[in-house]
DNA sequence: TCATAACACTTGTCTGGACAACTATTGTTC
DNA sequence: GAACAATAGTTGTCCAGACAAGTGTTATGA
């Protein structure tokens, strides 16, 4: 069972690039920091997607997204947004609307009930943050972020809300 | 529809506190960096953590890990591991082994197949490395490890091989 | 004005990941 | 040395995400 590897203290795997371990280096910060945060929004049975939603109504309210606009500004892409905001609508978090200027598109919103949640959440969210990376500094966490957009920039279309 | 708010070019979601631009700045970055290399992978008909377990298991080879060893060496922790090799060993990439001495730890090793699927995959995944990140400096990717090893530091058991 | 295309979702279906409960094997203790 | 606990996987079940095909609505062009 090739003792002798794991009785040597390597820290990280092998990698075959810079290129390769940095994107692994993203995916597990990604992989521990969502793990934090999945407790606490399973807490409300919400998951990041749809506290995402949640979010992106509330910046808007009393208006609305319409479902596709919605889809584009999540973080993943959501190709079942229909069904996501389907069960936000069962907990009546948010309301579709069709006007009849143009009965294709759906509007969503936030409801008061979704407003309140979200200031249930609120609270213990910002806790959550402070857990995750409270332990950088500011001058570290803009770093990381500035680095993080150059890291994507690439692969952002021009007209994506994440510049 | 908040006409005004679309028109103005934002740049990215209002955000609560450093830590949490930081942490969408992570996954963002991950979603995005995800899915070229999903791309690849998928004609491969490979998921990233079967190219994962095929890779861990080469750096072994020809020897094995135990199954629950191999989950621990993940990036994303994955509690059907066993049906992920299954899917492996059914198409001949991975083998399993039962030995007399113990009988509960099934050591999993890759095999020739295996290996030469990992050969095949080699050169276009390094492209693929290359396209996702090949425009950052060797400085900047440096720093971004680090900034994100520090950032899940505390968040890494100490006996994770990820530090 | 009627056919066609474009738009904005919606639905069907499948796969992978999450969590919990279960089985088989080995170690420990009185 | 039988009972209990610990170890190492395995299986059952459910839910979210992925992809493709389908529906209803509006715009366009001969």
């Amino acid at each position: 069972m090739r003792t002798q590897r794991a009785s040597t203290t390597r820290k990280a795997p092998d990698f075959d690039s810079l290129e390769q371990e940095a994107f692994l280096n993203v995916w597990r910060t990604y992989d521990r920091l969502r793990t934090l945060e999945d407790e606490l929004f399973s807490q409300f049975e919400l998951t990041p997607q749809q506290y995402n939603v949640l979010r992106l109504l509330q910046t808007v309210h009393p208006d609305g997204y319409q479902t596709l606009q919605l889809a584009g500004r999540l973080v993943s892409r959501a190709p079942d947004i229909t069904r996501m905001i389907d069960k936000l609508a069962e907990r009546g978090l948010v309301e579709r609307l069709r006007r009849e200027e143009n009965r294709r598109v759906v509007e969503v919103s936030i409801t008061e009930s979704g407003l309140a949640l979200l200031a249930q959440i609120n609270e213990p969210l910002h806790e959550c943050h402070a857990g995750q990376l409270g332990h950088m500094s500011a001058v570290d966490l803009k770093q990381l972020c500035t680095l993080l957009r150059k890291a994507r920039a690439p692969h952002e279309s021009t007209d994506s809300h994440w510049q």
